[in-house]
DNA sequence: ATGACTTGCGCGGCAAGA
């Protein structure tokens, strides 16, 4: 089962790039984050017509999460906690697969900046809801993979320049401190699971030629619970995406499980 | 040294992103 997770900045720009690419890698199930819009404005129909099952999660023009599936799904919209939270930032779906269930969520964590602020403390705060929420799903014991932009850059080889990102939201020590409370619960970093190297990014910005330069940063991750990770089996990271005219700032990232 | 793009909204620039 390939499982994808890519932020697209706005699903009604560019939408032939998600089609290539949905033609190209054929993933089973992807994950969406930034659609941009709601609901009723996204391009269903197209995704349809390649065989997916479509579930949103829209808002108006800021945040938006989506799940596309291969196979049939049941949905969960939005990450428990806090009731007053308007913010469209987390879809979860049950997808049969052969004997078991698979569980994935499509996850838009807060970017925080400028931090310290109200931003900030908002990231903090859902990060912590996303702790307590995982928490339970893990008791639940089924594979399970926590996919998307998480906006935390983990470790300084996941930077080509660590030190420019030293006061931000990104990469704060308070930021760190909190993913990795969340890898702890059990969970597995798919693409750490597979190398060490350095230089592997999913995000170089818009401005300075970032792409030229491969100034870029690793921001969007699949958590695996430890019946996902042991039926890993491989991490891609589609850079090339990112080399297309009018590119997406982000590019995907994906799994193939057994 | 600084700023550097791109989006939605909606028609003039601003907020937001990372």
């Amino acid at each position: 089962m390939r499982i994808a997770t890519w932020n697209v900045n706005s699903i009604r720009q560019r939408l032939d790039h998600l089609l290539y690419w949905l033609k190209e890698v054929e993933p089973d199930v992807v994950c969406l984050q930034e659609i941009k819009c709601v609901d009723e404005a996204f391009p269903r129909q197209e995704i349809e017509a390649l065989g997916y099952n479509v579930a949103t999660h829209g808002q108006k023009t800021f945040n938006g999460v989506a799940i596309l599936s291969k196979f049939p799904m049941e949905v969960e919209r939005g990450l428990p906690g806090d009731d007053a939270d308007e913010q469209a930032r987390y879809i979860e779906a049950t997808i049969p697969h052969g004997a078991t269930i698979v569980r994935v969520a499509s996850i838009y964590l807060p970017n925080g900046n400028p931090a310290p602020g109200d931003k900030y403390d908002y990231k903090l705060r859902w990060m912590n809801r996303l702790i307590s929420h995982t928490r339970e799903l893990l008791k639940l014991e089924e594979p399970l993979v926590l996919a998307g932009d998480y906006n935390v850059i983990p470790d300084e080889r996941d930077a080509r320049d660590a030190s420019a990102w030293a006061t931000d939201a990104l990469f704060l020590p308070a930021t760190r401190a909190k993913f990795r409370e969340l890898l702890d619960l059990g969970l597995t970093e798919a693409l750490r699971a597979t190398t060490d190297a350095d230089g592997l990014y999913t995000f170089w910005d818009y401005q300075a030629g970032a792409w030229q330069r491969n100034n870029g940063i690793r921001i969007d991750h699949l958590l695996l619970s430890p019946q996902a990770a042991d039926r890993l089996r491989g991490v891609a990271i589609d850079s090339e995406m990112r080399a297309r005219e009018k590119p997406r700032d982000h590019v995907p990232i994906r799994v193939d499980l057994d």
